[in-house]
DNA sequence: GTCATAATTGACTATTTCGTCATACATGAG
DNA sequence: CTCATGTATGACGAAATAGTCAATTATGAC
């Protein structure tokens, strides 16, 4: 009989399946963050996990599975450092800075995953798409910094400006970091970005309530 | 005896192998930046280029020289739609409001070179490199932006903040419209950028003058 | 301990891509 | 036209990568 009362004890067996797992989907993230999903072989992350290469087909299809499957797990945890923070912010001001600030962490605590989204993000079908089928996690990105902002503008929300306001806040976060990560000190990094920071805000919010 | 006295009057099969090099060189940046040049293969170039595979490899060692030739030469052409204005700016904002018009309108001749160029720069070996390693026609890049608006600034050249300001410059833009790309219709993005524009040059210039 | 089941392995074959080269074609001087 | 030279070709063997599977090891119920 399989445990049933026994809350979350896990056997062995599954507690080494999902490490093997992990280990996967860590030294993919390496892999994929040093030289690009394309580049990447399966030889290269199972070497980098020290596994077998079997093994790798048994948890996913190929690599462009795991690299789907990094990328959404990344966006989500990029979304909840978005929605997740304790004080309300009072105004527009306040919204943005915290936007951006929060990008900031995200960078600095997963460095791996920003450069993966920011690689697959180019990589997305470029062109003629449409918004529509744009993939899935970037569309919800999007989404979540509009609600964001929304409700600190004071007029009725306009949804064509959100939507610019979303392109400006990303590209700019995304663009300013992977140039500031080839042409900057790490330490300058964080000060260059502080004093952009206020600027980009206020001629944000400028934008948006003219 | 080759000819000497006829000026620039090629013989056929110079023009003939002129032409089958653009030939190449413009199927791989239609490849390149549709696909990315780590996807890419020498036969997906040769292919759209109508050519034999042996062709290819007359004329380049591989796709990376290829792409790296490719590189160059649109860096080239961005530097050069920089430096090469009419009127000189009077002052800083008019000078920072060129840099992103001009980047703008080469966006807009020159759609496959902006997206390679885009890849290039988030595929040089991101990471611990430091900046003197980073790849030539960037480090220009950069340089050149520093190099138009250090004569504005009011104070001596702070060689700090001009660094920032390229870097805010440049991730802004390409960031701006790596994301405009991919989320707004083209019509939306010039208006878009239009009014964007004003307001960030605004801050730019508050910044350097600060 | 025994045994069934689950997880891992890496040698193996299949497939893709590379890069070459003998052959064919185009050019242009005589 | 003829021939020497430059250009183009794509079939082919070499090399890299993908994906499989029989054998091996770990787990856990008894």
């Amino acid at each position: 009989m399989t445990n049933e009362s026994t809350q979350n004890t896990k056997t062995r067996s599954q507690k080494r399946s999902t490490k093997t797992r992990l280990q996967l989907e860590k030294a993919a993230l390496d892999v994929f963050s040093e030289i690009g999903v394309d580049a990447a072989t399966v030889d290269d992350i199972t070497t980098r996990a020290d596994l077998g290469k079997g093994t790798f087909y048994r948890y996913f299809k190929d690599k462009y599975e795991i690299a789907t499957k990094l990328v959404d797990d990344i966006t989500e945890q990029l979304i909840s450092q978005l929605s997740s923070y304790d004080k309300t912010p009072k105004n527009l001001c306040q919204t943005l800075e915290y936007l951006l600030d929060a990008h900031y962490r995200f960078y600095l605590n997963n460095r791996e995953g920003f450069i993966l989204l920011f690689q697959g993000r180019v990589m997305a079908k470029l062109e003629r798409e449409s918004a529509a089928q744009m993939e899935e996690p970037y569309q919800k990105y999007l989404e979540e910094i509009a609600k964001l902002v929304s409700p600190h503008t004071s007029s009725p929300v306009d949804s064509v400006k959100i939507r610019r306001l979303a392109c400006a806040v990303a590209g700019f976060v995304f663009g300013f970091f992977s140039f500031a990560i080839i042409a900057m000190e790490p330490n300058e990094i964080e000060v260059s970005m502080e004093s952009l920071r206020r600027v980009f805000v206020q001629s944000l919010s400028g934008f948006l309530e003219r």
